[in-house]
DNA sequence: TCCGTCGTCTTGACATTGACAAGATGGAGG
DNA sequence: CCTCCATCTTGTCAATGTCAAGACGACGGA
C-alpha cells in the first residue's frame, strides 16, 4: 500500500490512483451521466491504461458503487447545511433536511440517479449498504424527533417516516428530470416556500395530534 | 405500406415488424431492465437480423422512445382501472389514480425506469411527449374535479398537483426500488391503506378550506 | 402478364466498450 | 542487494450500436 501521497508519480504506481479514478468518475458521472458512463473514459480522464482501474474496482459497476457510497454522505452533507441554517425545532429540522435533499438531487443529479433509480450499484456492498443506511437513519431519526417515539418501534412513526421520504423524494426526482415544470419556472424564493408548503403537509405533527 | 396482417410472412417482408419489436422490445426491457437492453438482443427475440430494428426505429433510442410511449398509455390504463372500482367523487377518484399510479410502478419497473428516470427515451418524439402529456392533464384534471378551479390558471391548485404527484411519484419509485421495506412487507389491505393514508395528506380538499 | 420501383430486410464491416490474460515496473522488506 | 508482489500496461476477444451496400419481393403500371 502506498499510503496517500498528493505529488504526481509519473508513469508506473501512480500513488493514489483510487482516489484519482473517483474524481475521474464523477467527472465522467456528471458530463455523461449513469448511462454514458465509461470505464475507459475514467481511465483516460485519470491518465493511466484502460485496465488499470480494474485492480482497483473491479469492474465498472465496482466504481459506480464507490461513487454512490460517496455520493450518500454528500447527500447527508447537503441536508446538515440545510439545518444549520434553520430554525432549530425538530420539525424545522426535518423541513430543513428536506430542502437539503431536494439541493442535492439538483445539484447532482447523475449521482442522484445512480443512487435512486441504477441498477448498476451494487448495495450489497458493505460501504455504500453502510452509508444509505446511515441516510436513511438520520431521516427516522428526524422524525423520532417530531414524534418521540422510534419508528422502528412504532409502525404509526414509520408511516410518517415513509410519507415524509415518498414526498420529498418524489418532488426531487420529478424536478431533476425536468418535469415539475411550474416549480421550476419559480424564482428561487417563491420555490423554496412552495416545496415548504408541499412538504409541511406531508411531516408529522407534534405528538399524536394528528 | 404492407397494411396490418398478422400471418407470419416468412423471411422478407415481415408483414409487421415494427410491432413485432415492439413486443420484443418490451420482453427484453422486462427481462433486462433499461441498462441492460441491446437493440441486437430486440432483433433475435423478432427472429430478424440485428440491423432490422433500424429501419422502424432509428437507433436503440427510437426503440426505447416508442415504448416509453406505450408506457404511459398503459400508465393511464392502471390508473382508470383503478377509478372504476373506487367511489365516485373526486377526492376518492383521484385517490385511485394515485393507487393505480402506484400498480403500474410495481408491475412494469422497468418501463416505469425509462419513462421517469432515463435519458434514452426522447421525449421531443411527438408520440411520447403526447403521451406524457397526456398523463399529466389526467392528474391536472383529478385535482381540478375537487378544487373547482382549473390548475393550468390558478398558482395554488397547481401546487396541489405538484404535492399530489410528488408523493405519489416518490412512494411508487421508492417501492420499486426496493426501498421503503416497511411499506413492501405489510400485506396488501394494510399496504393499500397505509398509501391512502399517505397519499390523502398530499391530496387537495374540496375548495379553499384549507 | 411482365417489369421496374421502392420499401423492407440481410450481410458485412468498423469503432467503442467491458473484461480477461500475460507481462512490465518498481517500491518494500528481508 | 535481491526477491516478492501489488500496481499498472499492453494485447486480445466478444458484444454492441451504427452505417453502407446489396438482396428480396410486393406493388402498380404498361
Amino acid at each position: 500500500m502506498a499510503e496517500d501521497r498528493t505529488g504526481d508519480r509519473s508513469a508506473y504506481h501512480h500513488g493514489d490512483l483510487r482516489q484519482a479514478l473517483i474524481d475521474a468518475g464523477e467527472r465522467e458521472l456528471t458530463e455523461k451521466g449513469v448511462e454514458g458512463f465509461t470505464l475507459r473514459g475514467c481511465a483516460k480522464r485519470a491518465g493511466v491504461s484502460h485496465a488499470a482501474p480494474a485492480h482497483h474496482f473491479g469492474d465498472a459497476n465496482g466504481l459506480l458503487t464507490a461513487l454512490a457510497a460517496l455520493g450518500f454522505q454528500r447527500f447527508l452533507s447537503c441536508q446538515k447545511a440545510r439545518q444549520a441554517e434553520a430554525a432549530s425545532d425538530p420539525r424545522s429540522q426535518l423541513m430543513a433536511a428536506g430542502l437539503g435533499y431536494v439541493d442535492f438531487a439538483l445539484a447532482y443529479p447523475a449521482l442522484f440517479r445512480l443512487m435512486f433509480a441504477s441498477s448498476r450499484a451494487d448495495f450489497s456492498v458493505a460501504a455504500l449498504s453502510e452509508a444509505a443506511d446511515a441516510a436513511f437513519d438520520y431521516l427516522v431519526r428526524g422524525v423520532e424527533a417530531i414524534r418521540g417515539r422510534d419508528p422502528y418501534r412504532d409502525p404509526v412513526s414509520m408511516l410518517d417516516v415513509m410519507g415524509t421520504w415518498g414526498t420529498v423524494h418524489g418532488l426531487a426526482d420529478l424536478m431533476l428530470s425536468g418535469r415539475m415544470k411550474p416549480l421550476l419556472a419559480m424564482p428561487k424564493a417563491a420555490r423554496e416556500a412552495a416545496l415548504s408548503e408541499i412538504i409541511g403537509r406531508a411531516l408529522p405533527e407534534r405528538a399524536d395530534d394528528r
